[in-house]
DNA sequence: CGCCAGGTTAGAG
DNA sequence: CTCTAACATGGC
């Protein structure tokens, strides 16, 4: 199967966030090939992507899944690159300013690499609050190596995010074992309740604007401002959501406006008004110059 | 050892 | 409404 691509991306700049952990166990990075296990109503399909003449090549190395799967996963990976999105408009934007111009000239064809799933999305995020990425890498390896599925194909080991019927059965115990906190434990625990009695789920909230949808997911506890944010440029891909709390964020601009301290929320919106209706992109490249 | 990390919440003022 | 402590542990 093949997918063509927008002129602006490379699949190698994506590749480079793909192979940032050697603890991530929901694809892997093999040369230029990427692997990645999805479900479909229950089977687990695994596939194989990588990258020739501005096409994506798309195999499938169990067995050749119907014709159904196939346009499901061609879809999933259109979603996975961004790949519907005009980026024309942000490069224009990105090139008259100090900041944005040289890291989109930089890292030129780099595409937010979402996550599809929103409850993956939600609970990575909760995972990533307020500890260093490292370490919320390793709290995910070993949840995802406790409570996601798994497939093994020719001795190599291909996972699935643990699932919400799942989580909700854990204790708090359980996930305390795995160096959760119980501020995390108790978060996702919540999420998961949330998935599993439909207070949330991605149809729920497709096709909302950004502030209803940012609204909705806010009620549940433990997504903030920043969580939610992240779901909405990772999941639901508005190019203007904007997880302003950002540690990395504040990084980059602390750097960039060369500050001895960390910018105050309000420095940080001032430099992204000259953003507006791209925040996400603008961070995506702006977490990239770290 | 000390500081910070891809924040959020509850409670005080 | 705004401000702050607590959360908890690893990475550097």
């Amino acid at each position: 199967m093949e997918i063509s691509l927008p002129p602006e991306f490379r699949y190698k700049e994506c590749l480079h966030f793909l192979e940032r952990s050697p603890r991530e166990l929901l694809h892997k990075v093999e040369g230029e090939a990427v692997y990645k296990l999805v479900n479909y109503e229950g089977e687990k399909i695994l596939f194989k992507v990588s990258s020739l003449d501005s096409k994506l090549i798309v195999d499938f190395p169990i067995a050749e899944p119907s014709d159904e799967i196939k346009r499901k996963i061609e879809h999933y990976i259109i979603e996975w690159f961004d790949l519907d999105k005009d980026l024309k408009p942000f490069y224009a934007m990105a090139a008259n300013d100090p900041f944005l111009s040289q890291l989109t000239k930089q890292y030129y064809g780099y595409r937010i690499v979402g996550q599809p799933d929103l409850y993956e999305s939600l609970v990575w995020a909760v995972l990533g609050q307020q500890i260093n990425l490292s370490f919320a890498y390793t709290l995910k390896q070993q949840f995802v190596r406790e409570y996601g599925k798994k497939l093994v194909y020719a001795d190599k080991e291909y996972f699935l995010f643990p699932e919400p019927g799942i989580v909700t059965h854990l204790t708090m115990e359980d996930l305390l074992k795995i160096k959760f906190s119980r501020q995390k434990a108790r978060y996702t625990i919540g999420i998961s309740e949330a998935f599993l009695d439909g207070t949330i789920s991605k149809e729920k909230l497709k096709g909302l604007s950004l502030v209803d949808a940012k609204e909705k997911l806010m009620k549940i506890k433990g997504i903030g401002n920043w969580t939610a944010n992240y779901a909405l440029m990772k999941t639901f891909r508005y190019p203007d959501a904007f997880p302003l709390e950002d540690a990395g964020i504040s990084n980059a601009l602390r750097t960039f406006l060369k500050l001895d301290r960390k910018p105050t929320l309000d420095e940080i919106r001032e430099v992204f008004v000259k953003y507006k209706g791209w925040e996400a992109y603008a961070t995506l490249y702006l977490w990239r110059s770290l």
